[in-house]
Order: C-alpha cells, then structure tokens, then sequence
DNA sequence: TTAATAGCGCAACAGGGTTGCGCTAGACTG
DNA sequence: CAGTCTAGCGCAACCCTGTTGCGCTATTAA
C-alpha cells in the first residue's frame, strides 16, 4: 500500500506506524460495513499483508476492535466536553443534545459500543482489558465532570448513570437502526412495525433529556405521586 | 434422552415436542454458561440428537436463540404486566423496581435482550424476524399499557421510551456484570476499575426512576435551568 | 408382511481465526 | 563492501463451528 513492494518494519517507529495503518484500515472498512461483517482477511488485505501477520501486531481480532473502541472514546469524550464546556445555558435538554449529538455523528462508534462488553472484551487477553477499561473510565470520569460542570445541581452517581445510560442506548439504538436491507424493507413493509424504525438522535435527546430532568434534586416522586 | 433408543419424531406432535426438547435444552444450557458459548454440538448432544437434525428444525444456530427471546418477551411481559396491575400506590419509583425487580431475575433473558439485534437477527431469514419483531411489539404494547395504566399522566411515546430504555440497559448491564473469571478478578483488584462492577437491579431501578419522574408532564427544564 | 415415506446420523464442506515453518529483507559488523 | 545475523513476513496447515448432501433404516400404512 505504501510502496509497489511490501517493506518490513524493522525499527520501532516503523512497527508503530504498520500498527496504525491496521487499525485506520480496520476503521475504514468499519465505517463501510458492520464490524460484525468484516474479516481478518478484509484487514490484511487493505493493509496489503497477510492476515497471520496481522497477529504479530495484535494478539487477536477482538483486540484490533478493542483499541479502536478506546481510540473512539478518547475522541468523543474531548469533543462532548467542549461542547459542554461552550454551552452557555446548560439545560437538561441541551446537554442531552450535545450528548445525543455527539454520539450520534460516531455510527462506527455506536456500534464498538455495543460490541465491546458483548464480543471484543471476551476473547482477549485480561492484560487488553485493563488497559481498555482505564482509558474508558479515565473518559467517562471526564465527561462526568464536564456534565456536573454544565449542570451543577446533578449529584455525582446521576451523572455517571447517564453517560452509562447514553453509552448503552447508542449502542442499542444503532443496532437496531442498521438492520441488513432485506430487514430494513420488512419494516416499511409492515405498519405493525412501525416503532421498529428508529432515528437515534432525537429519540436519544429525549431520554436523556428527560432522565436528566429527572435526576436533578426534588424529585422524589413528587410531582408524580400517587 | 427421552428413552435409552432415540425415538424419530414422525407425527406433527411429536415434532413439536421434539422442537421444543431442543429450546428447552438451548435455555437450559444458556442458564449455566453465557449464550455466546453454546455450540450447535452442545445442543445436540443435550437433546440426544445430531448436530445436523437440529437445522430441520430451526433454520439456523441463531433461530434457536431468537425463539427463545421472543418465548422470554412472552414470558416477562405478562409477569411485569402483573406487579403493575397490583401495585396499589404506583409510583414511578415503585414502577421502576417493578421492572428492574422482574428484569434482574431472568438473567437469560438480559443476556438474549443483549445479543437480539447484534447477533441474532443478522443470520436469520426475514420471515423469522418478522414474527419475532412482532412477538415483541405485541408484548411491548401491553406493557406500554400496563405502565400508563399505573402512571397516567405518562405519555405513550415516554412509555414507549421507558420499555426501550430498560431492555437495552438490561442487556447491557448483564453484559457488563458478567465478564469472564479472570476480568472479574482484575476488576476486584483495581481501585481504578471500581464501577466496572455493576449490581443490575438497584441501578436499574434507580435510573428508570429518575427517567419516569423526568417523563411526567411540566417538567419542561423547569427545576432545573440555568 | 411388504412397500413407501421421511427423520436422522454421518461425513464432507466452507469459512473464519490461529499457529509453526522457513525464506529473505534489512540492519549491523568488520 | 561483503558477510552474518536477526526478525518480519507469507504460506500452508490446523482447529473449530456452522451448514449441506447422501443414504440408511425406523416408522407407518396398506
């Protein structure tokens, strides 16, 4: 890919940059099709290897979608923080926007969400692991603040359930909306199936919208009570 | 299983039950391990069968597993269907333990949520998701009504947004509370890790409080501007 | 008792991830 | 510049799981 013949990575500089070049690859063809879809042979031949030299750069396929599910935590948390951070009248609604936002412009993203705790994270080394869920909570506790910053009034264990509730509906919702063509027609097919449609920014804006109505402080049960 | 000689199934009874003997056996081993690692071959020798005789029953490996979601929506829903119908001072706290009480208590049944729109609706033919999908909407109807029958003042699309919110949170949160031996221990052993460990029903119940009380009319960023 | 039907086991196949072997590119030495 | 050593890579084999075609024979009906 880089040159007519393939060139070996001898120095360390060089290995770094074989291994970005796997995983840019690996995210491309992400974005084209579903993780699920895509192969170690897929990968190899973007890069323009052999997929068992894939192997010597990551321990196995799960760990390549694991870095990059870390890689897009590292990107959406900056980018929610700043948008938080330039909000200038922080409400429910408009932090939940800016989550909703945000998540919603990562479909790639969206979809190693729902992936990692499912498939990525079990066939993979326990060390893979640790570093993945540090850089994952090492972001989330960023966001948190951010969101707490926007919206002081928030306690502490609200504003973690709602980066984890945002987190797991994305993944959820994207799921669901990126059915296989044929499924995608059964649903307009069908007026039963209506609500199996689902348009995951507002439908997203909304819940958390109204979860983080509801966890600010004097709510207990009030207005709702009997 | 059924007897020392394995019996063919001819009658249209006996392949029912047959058929069943098959489901029954796929729950029974999805109980003990996680989903993800039950074979074809498991399933078989489960039932006293081979592998192959299973596919003249359910078209593919995960047509069994997406029976056994649309059997676990029929199951969940009638049962929270119930505790609704009893509770005589609903509240939304009391109507999120309801939900975060029967959810928790059909591990399965997460963990079935959790891979439905992942994995299982991805090698199936069309035919099957649509009577899935409408098992599902057939069941999430009833229970959209059940929840505004409790709290009347909730609105359809809100409820709508409750039930999906909850099932996707189950799933997920099964997921991550069910990680394999060895990350488990990791999890315990580092500070850092702390909220990996999650105990489904009381965050459950706490988020879907929180999101019924920011759900209920006049609650328009009200408490909570500026 | 015989003939027809069709459920099932077997064994082969397909396609994905993973591993061991050996070649040779590429760097280092004198 | 030539020789040597190291280690990155391709190849091919391997394993495991889901899937398919073939043929046997249990089962049922005549």
């Amino acid at each position: 890919m880089t040159s007519t013949t393939f060139q070996r990575a001898r120095s360390a500089e060089a290995k770094q940059a074989r291994e970005q070049a796997i995983l840019d690859a690996a995210r491309r063809l992400a974005t084209e099709r579903g993780i699920r879809e895509i192969t170690l042979t897929d990968i190899a031949e973007a890069v323009g290897m052999h997929k068992s030299a894939l192997l010597r750069y990551f321990e196995t396929r799960e760990e390549i979608f694991l870095r990059l599910t870390a890689d897009g935590w590292r990107e959406w948390g900056p980018v929610l923080r700043s948008e938080l951070a330039h909000d200038d009248v922080p409400t429910p609604s408009s932090v939940a926007a800016a989550y909703a936002r945000t998540l919603a412009a990562r479909g790639p993203f969206c979809d190693l969400l729902a992936q990692a705790p499912l498939n990525l994270e079990r066939n993979v080394s326990v060390e893979a692991v640790r570093a993945f869920k540090l850089v994952t909570h090492e972001e989330l506790d960023g966001i948190v603040a951010a969101t707490r910053a926007a919206l002081p009034d928030l306690p502490e264990k609200a504003a973690v359930d709602v980066v984890a509730t945002a987190v797991a509906l994305a993944g959820a919702f994207w799921q669901i909306a990126t059915p296989g063509e044929d499924v995608l027609a059964l649903y307009r097919s069908d007026p039963r199936l209506g609500h199996a449609l689902v348009d995951v920014e507002p439908r997203l804006a909304g819940i958390l919208a109204r979860l983080l109505r509801g966890s600010m402080p004097g709510h207990d049960d009030g207005p709702a009570g009997g």
